[in-house]
DNA sequence: AATGCCGCTGACCAATCGATCAGTCAGCTT
DNA sequence: AAGCTGACTGATCGATTGGTCAGCGGCATT
């Protein structure tokens, strides 16, 4: 029988290591001499297990991913009012990013790397999914009839992803700028991008200059 | 006399392969040796005029945050009306990332990496004058009055810049994704953004549940 | 002509890198 | 007990890392 503690495999001890150093510095600044240190183990170890230290990488992103679509789907399925769906989906995408900053870095350290190969793998089998969802979403709650000269759901999927990735990666750096206070305040930053996501859906009023 | 292609240097061409190098790849994975061949140098000559691999880098970060802050002052001075002038400040924003991809990438880099003790200079040494630049055109740019319950300046700067910079660093993701044709059409993405900041900066209705 | 300075180089250094090796040990099967 | 398998290790490999050093050749000054 397994013990209490999840039955930690070396290999499982190994990744998680490994998933925290690559997430903290990224893949070159980090060497199998370390991770093997903070799991724990010795630098031979872990090419039995994984081979090579890419092969680790990437079993790494892997897990990574996975785990992320996962709670990502789960914050957003409630039935609610707009407004709320609205704010939930946007305080279940802050989650995935601030409950684990380490994947999160990882994922997106992987994705400004990715050269115009990978991209589309990455944008099939990690992104497609929440994209699609986000997308689906915004397209449920906007007023029936009135997609003619609006702002397609896709692109505020862009923009309610694009303003928490920023404020993630970006933090640090938004609190000290003159009126960056809302940096620290989440509520208060979900009640505005969730007025703006809202407001730029009703909108219809002259759209050409 | 200088001739008359600018009079490079040794230290600038140095510069310049080490700029490229480090943009695209970032600092650990980048060797004195790389930039040695790319520059048509050697190894010594670059110790020689930098001292180390980290006062080089430092020495490259440096000027390109001076040049990116005067390139984006420039792209909004002009007074038009508010249409006119949140398209420009999107279209100038857009044109420092994709104008120069390797400043761009080293400059954000640097920013994910910041821990708390370097955040806040760079916030202020750094990003503190464009931020401020636009944050002032929107509060400019605001009905008079209706400052009271709207979505505050400096939050529509935030939106303006994250989804420029997302934009910038995923777009190889973002086209591939459904609904992110926006991504390859620069022209339909910065009326769509535009869209969406002049739409919340007029909305006044029910802002709660 | 001798001087000092500067941009620059090849050879070299200790340290570390990713990776491989033979070999140890515990547990399972027969 | 014999045989096998898989997790694991210390020693070690060649290559590469950031960095040092003595010295070269051109150029201006004295």
């Amino acid at each position: 029988m397994e013990a209490a503690t999840q039955a930690f495999d070396g290999a499982d001890k190994i990744r998680r290591a490994a998933a925290d150093l690559f997430g903290e510095r990224g893949f070159d600044a980090v060497s199998i001499a370390h991770i093997a240190e903070r799991a724990g183990s010795s630098k031979a170890n872990i090419f039995h297990h994984f081979g090579s230290k890419e092969a680790l990488y990437f079993a790494v992103l892997r897990e990574a991913v996975d785990r992320s679509t996962d709670h990502f789907r789960d914050a957003m399925r409630a039935e609610l009012d707009p407004s709320q769906r609205v704010e939930r989906a946007i305080r279940g995408s802050l989650t995935v990013l601030f409950e684990d900053p380490e994947r999160a870095r990882l994922i997106f350290r992987e994705i400004m790397e990715s050269g115009p190969c990978r991209a589309e793998a990455l944008a099939n089998e990690v992104f497609g999914d929440d994209f699609t969802a986000l997308t689906r979403l915004f397209a449920d709650i906007q007023p029936a009839g009135e997609t003619e000269g609006a702002v397609p759901p896709s692109f505020l999927a862009h923009v309610l992803l694009s303003c928490n990735v920023m404020l993630f990666h970006c933090h640090q750096v938004l609190r000290h700028l003159p009126g960056g206070e809302y940096a620290e305040q989440q509520e208060h930053y979900i009640k505005m991008l969730s007025d703006v996501l809202l407001s730029s859906m009703r909108a219809k009023q002259e759209t050409n200059a």
